[in-house]
DNA sequence: TCTTCTATATGTCATATACATATACTGTAC
DNA sequence: GTACAGTATATGTATATGACATATAGAAGA
């Protein structure tokens, strides 16, 4: 197995290799991509939880539950890799934990980039709201009247 | 080309046959698939639109984006798309307009169970938007908490 | 021994969005 | 008359995501 934590360590990123990809583009600079600037409600919690404190995968999992109250529980199968490609770009680093019994636990940490990430995180989030709320209003108004006028139609 | 219209006009579905599918689970019973119970703004919106009035599919994009302030700007590669599986599971109907000109049209109709389905559809957005509520009030507490305690880890 | 819990990880599937293209008809500017 | 823009439908492709299944391994208890 590689250890990307080590090998990360070697090369830091700089701030201006910092660009908040996920959230904005795909990596070929489209928007490609299911939920790019959509879905992903893991990769926000998961910076959110390891910027209150760092952790491993399994127990991140549990605190993104607890501090949602149950909203958000992420796969454990996606989480790992998110976490494995959020360390790749530089927003988080890891190391396994030793002197532990029972399994082997990799310790994940936020970085300055991945504080800078969460909170252009923020931004797309409120967007989505906003898209959200407008949808939701125009499903409820057309809903309502949808009785009155049912056959007349678009040229 | 296939006319799906007419080939479902024959084997009409009935009311049991309506399972809200898309905004509850994938074909197969399980919820696998990217956006399921989470993205998707296209079909409520269309279904919405369709709602309102009938129309053709070119028309009915233009109609999505000016009910939510462009909010929503459908692709329109997925627009057809999404008409044609609506069609496919009997949620709308088509048909071809004649003596127009121009490029050829072809119409939709909403039916009965796409009347549910957008019903249906309304319960998950505000669950999603719930979701997407608790998420921007954890990330935004503890952004604002972060100066304080950063180095601090769980075991 | 078997089961359960903890912990990490890979494989696979279906879907949604974004973007590039292909096609065809119509009207207009040159 | 030709080139171009607008209308209209459609397919191809890339990619991220979520959901689910499964594999692995250590530790603890029945």
């Amino acid at each position: 197995m590689v250890d990307v934590a080590s090998e990360k360590q070697a090369g830091r990123q700089t701030a201006d290799d910092c660009r908040p990809r996920r959230c904005c583009e795909s990596g070929d600079g489209t928007r490609r991509g299911s939920a790019v600037g959509r879905g992903s409600y893991v990769e926000p919690a998961l910076l959110a939880a390891l910027s209150v404190s760092a952790g491993h995968g399994y127990d991140l999992a549990r605190a993104i539950e607890e501090m949602t109250d149950g909203e958000v529980v992420p796969d454990a199968g996606g989480l790992y890799r998110i976490l494995r490609r959020l360390e790749e770009d530089g927003f988080v680093t890891s190391e396994w934990q030793e002197g532990d019994s029972g399994p082997q636990r990799r310790s994940y940490q936020i970085t300055a980039d991945g504080r800078a990430l969460l909170a252009h995180w923020m931004v797309h989030l409120e967007e989505r709201r906003r898209t959200l709320d407008v949808l939701i209003d125009v499903v409820r108004s057309v809903s309502s009247s949808a009785d009155a006028d049912t056959d007349q139609g678009r040229q």
